[in-house]
DNA sequence: TTGGCCGATTGATCTGGATCAAATACGCCG
DNA sequence: CGGCGTATTTGATCCAGATCAATCGGCCAA
């Protein structure tokens, strides 16, 4: 039915235009030539919407490598939308435990946590220097209200997120280790494809620790993974470099094992 | 900081006016006087706008127990209010696996996962004879344009969940056995405190499988769980009725155990 | 170039929870 | 009331992945 049953947030917003891949400068700074549009903006706006989106997302925001866009407990304001960049999104429990929930990319929306309580209930942290367009959440919320396809881009881009967690919930819940990471290769590497970028060659911006919290294990066991699948001829790795050489057989993984 | 660190949905939804528990009769059918209104609607609202709701939300459907609300790949059409029984909503991977992604209660809101595809991703099973208010989500939509703390009061529903789901998250990725029950019994018993229950006696609607599914772990682990934790004078636990013993003692386990 | 540091790999061992198996309890229905 | 099917409990054993430990490798600053 899906290529990844699993994990699969912004799959449908492929853009068939070819968007080329970002370049790390930012050229214009309106959504309505940005080429994430496809990505973060509902599709069939008319100019004059686009150009009243345009005066809301106005401003931008650098993050450099290792800061945090923002952090649990901080008030919250507006929503982002990754320009360029990567980040992890994590929660803390009382004692220090901490788990993240997320990797998000260019084009996909993050903070959505923070609504609910007026506060942010994660950290927000780049993985590499980034760039997000902010968009103040009231000013998103009157627009809805008079931008017919607004309102509901929003409402699907929340029930978006809903259905990845409850995929991550799925992987966690029922997954062994062998299949969680092939599920996360397969993942990451159609959104990168999604973006225009190989759909086998990958650079991971995060630690081996921080997939492993993310996929509730160990790093020495995402490691010994990783060796397992390179062993077997399925992917190539060398340091952060994925090369994934056999697609099918990563699929075969994800949803063939175990079955119960 | 709070009382249940893991998993608390619609806390701050306690109804300080002391709604009655529940007693299984359709006694009125609009909205305005439904003793569940603090929990599935915003506060404050006009009585105009409360009729128009009314209007809206105009239907009721029932669900014996054991049967589908609505099933992974059925047409999206409507969000359902609970006003009273119990739900259990599960996803299902391409091969058979499932996982129990949540349980639900009076004045709790399902359906969300299907707004960004226009199809349900998972089945919601009655766990007990149950009925809901069916509100189209086309016409939820309409109004939240124009009563205004409507629109935000669904962008906090879908909000809530994501964060609900983030706590999830966090148990299944990093807590152990005893941690996770801990936290689900406390988790279920301050939802249904909050909803004029007893905060310690409580009667569990689902199996110990599903249990389990939610949790990540087999019934026989559930099982002893329950029973180490009897041993331990935590609970006591007669089939699918458990009193809280040592609520203190629970959230000890929660999050002071295993500090990873 | 060298040294120090951090992340990654790999090996050896341990263990929490899964699995397999059996007994028991309960609810339902004829 | 008695019998059957399903849920639960409990015991015995096993194993995937955690833990502990050592080494390796790349990167950066001096």
């Amino acid at each position: 039915m899906k290529e990844t049953p699993v994990l699969a947030p912004g799959a449908e917003l492929l853009p068939a235009t070819g968007s080329s891949p970002l370049n790390g400068k930012t050229l214009k700074v309106a959504c309505s030539n940005c080429n994430l549009r496809e990505l973060c903006m509902p599709v069939g706006l008319s100019p004059q919407d686009l150009a009243r989106i345009d005066d809301v997302v106005a401003t931008r925001r650098r993050v450099k490598r290792g800061a945090t866009l923002f952090r649990n407990g901080e008030v919250f304001e507006s929503l982002f939308a990754i320009r360029t960049g990567f980040f992890k999104t994590c929660v803390t429990s009382g004692d220090g435990r901490d788990q993240v929930t997320g990797f998000q990319m260019a084009g996909e929306i993050i903070g959505l946590d923070g609504i609910v309580s007026d506060r942010h209930t994660c950290d927000a942290v780049a993985l590499e220097d980034a760039e997000v367009c902010v968009m103040p959440f009231d000013r998103i919320g009157e627009l809805a209200r008079e931008i017919n396809g607004l309102q509901h881009h929003v409402h699907r881009i929340m029930s978006r997120e809903i259905v990845r967690e409850h995929g991550v919930m799925l992987l966690l819940g029922s997954m062994r280790a062998e299949e969680r990471v092939a599920a996360f290769l397969l993942n990451l590497a159609q959104r990168l494809h999604a973006r225009g970028f190989s759909a086998s060659e990958l650079v991971l911006r995060m630690t081996r620790e921080e997939i492993g919290s993310y996929l509730g294990m160990k790093l020495e066991t995402v490691s010994r993974t990783f060796s397992k699948f390179a062993d077997d001829g399925v992917i190539e790795v060398r340091q952060r470099h994925v090369r994934i050489l056999n697609t099918p057989a990563l699929q075969n993984i994800v949803n063939q094992q175990g079955f119960n």
